[in-house]
DNA sequence: GAGAGGTAG
DNA sequence: GATTCTACCTCTC
């Protein structure tokens, strides 16, 4: 898939979250730092000095918070708001270097570099400094033949300061090559979770050289196409492509409640400020759906009965309004029981299409409330979220169930009124 | 076509 | 006592 003369960048930003917060507040500079999920619920980015307290990715808040004061770690809520704002500077940044940007998550991306090897390292570089300077975010620039690759040497790029944060595969001496690959595991390989490097060591296969040196058509028949993949790109063959469709193919909302829900009330509450959420996540992309999923569960965790109670229903056309969504997802509440502690649910739109197509495909569900979805949205947008809702979105409070974001820092590029304030003198 | 399983960030 | 969320792909039935 890539051109003859070019090569594949992968540029990742170091610790996203972390270094998203420490750019608005440099007094979290050097010391240990940790970002939460949604919900405050667990660790999901570290700096390398909450790293070196041996806190691990996935550890639950409730599990260390005792200890954060006397090591002086300092938390946050995890603040959506900016690191999206952040992200899409930095992704505009990166779409002048290139004609073929393919954004992989909210802090990394492929980009298909042109010209000779050396030109392309020179380019990484400049690429570094620049998102550097323009949004104070520290990136590394991993660039090599294959996606698996250039994963693997922007990871080599990250842990060793010698490459100064950029590192061309094919500009390697082979037998530094080799020896990396000979020392890292194939879980640390990209595209390889627990379940497939477990039996690739029952097989032998216990580091990346060892895989690179399997044959492809034998690991398709053991495994599949997936990991065939993989060793192709291990071997230098190109052969994972983008994602095919740039839109979704599907919608999902969905929150673990700050305390059990055990109503059909507060059930309903929940369903109906999800299902409204759903609904402006696709206006905001210009996307209506065709069939949503409504679902809640129980805690997979507590030794309790399990019961994840589902319901898949079309919409009555092509939709984004949350009068019709929000109706849909109010099918689920039959199968809620009383008394059943649900930590968590939420709203699944699927069969998605572009909202432009739709006059010429289907006509509006309703003629007479189409204009609801973008007016909700827009005096959200305007007054704040909690400042309208359809019947208990509306909340100014929030109930029981909502969710949780104790150590949030300001919404410093989103919102003027949370605006950095610079004092000079 | 739906659901399960796997993987990732 | 307390344990994220979103999205994709492939395989199977």
């Amino acid at each position: 898939m890539s051109e003859a003369g070019s090569s594949i960048a992968l540029v990742d930003v170091n610790n996203f979250y972390v270094s998203s917060e420490r750019a608005f507040d440099p007094s979290l500079e050097g010391r240990p730092l940790v970002v939460l999920s949604n919900n405050d619920g667990c660790v999901i980015t570290r700096s390398p000095e909450a790293k070196a307290l041996g806190i691990t990715m996935g550890t639950p808040w409730f599990r260390i918070a005792g200890q954060a004061q006397q090591w002086g770690l300092e938390v946050r809520s995890s603040n959506y708001e900016l690191y999206g704002d952040l992200s899409a500077r930095v992704m505009e940044l990166l779409g002048r270097y290139t004609g073929n940007l393919e954004i992989y998550s909210i802090d990394e991306a492929f980009l298909t570099l042109p010209g000779p090897l050396r030109a392309q390292r020179v380019t990484g570089a400049e690429i570094r400094a620049v998102v550097r300077r323009n949004v104070g975010l520290p990136v590394c620039v991993g660039i090599a033949s294959t996606k698996t690759l250039a994963k693997l040497a922007n990871r080599w790029a990250k842990g060793n300061p010698e490459f100064d944060g950029v590192c061309h595969w094919d500009l390697v001496p082979e037998d530094n090559r080799r020896s990396l690959l000979q020392r890292l595991a194939v879980s640390d390989i990209w595209g390889i979770g627990a379940k497939n490097a477990q039996s690739l060591n029952a097989l032998g296969i216990d580091s990346a050289w060892d895989l690179a040196a399997a044959d492809p058509v034998a690991i398709r028949k053991r495994f599949s196409v997936v990991l065939m993949r993989t060793v192709l790109e291990l071997q230098g063959t190109s052969c994972i492509t983008g994602r095919e469709s740039t839109g979704n193919e599907q919608v999902l909302y969905s929150r673990s409640f700050a305390a059990p829900v055990s109503t059909r009330h507060a059930m309903h509450q929940a369903l109906s400020v999800y299902a409204q959420g759903a609904a402006s996540r696709l206006a905001r992309k210009d996307l209506q759906g065709r069939v949503l999923t409504a679902f809640a569960a129980t805690s997979p965790f507590s030794s309790g009965r399990k019961s994840s109670p589902t319901v898949c229903v079309p919409l009555p056309a092509y939709t984004a309004d949350p009068l019709e969504l929000t109706r849909a997802a109010d099918t689920l509440l039959p199968l809620i029981e009383e008394g059943v502690p649900y930590i968590r649910a939420g709203v699944i739109v699927t069969d998605l299409r572009p909202a432009g197509a739709q006059a010429m495909l289907l006509p509006p569900a309703s003629a007479t409330r189409k204009d609801t979805g973008p007016l909700l949205h827009d005096v959200g947008r305007r007054f704040g979220r909690s400042a309208i809702g359809l019947g208990h979105a509306g909340l100014k409070a929030g109930s029981e169930w909502t969710m949780k974001r104790d150590m949030l820092s300001p919404h410093y590029t989103t919102k003027w009124s949370e605006l950095p304030v610079v004092k000079a003198r």
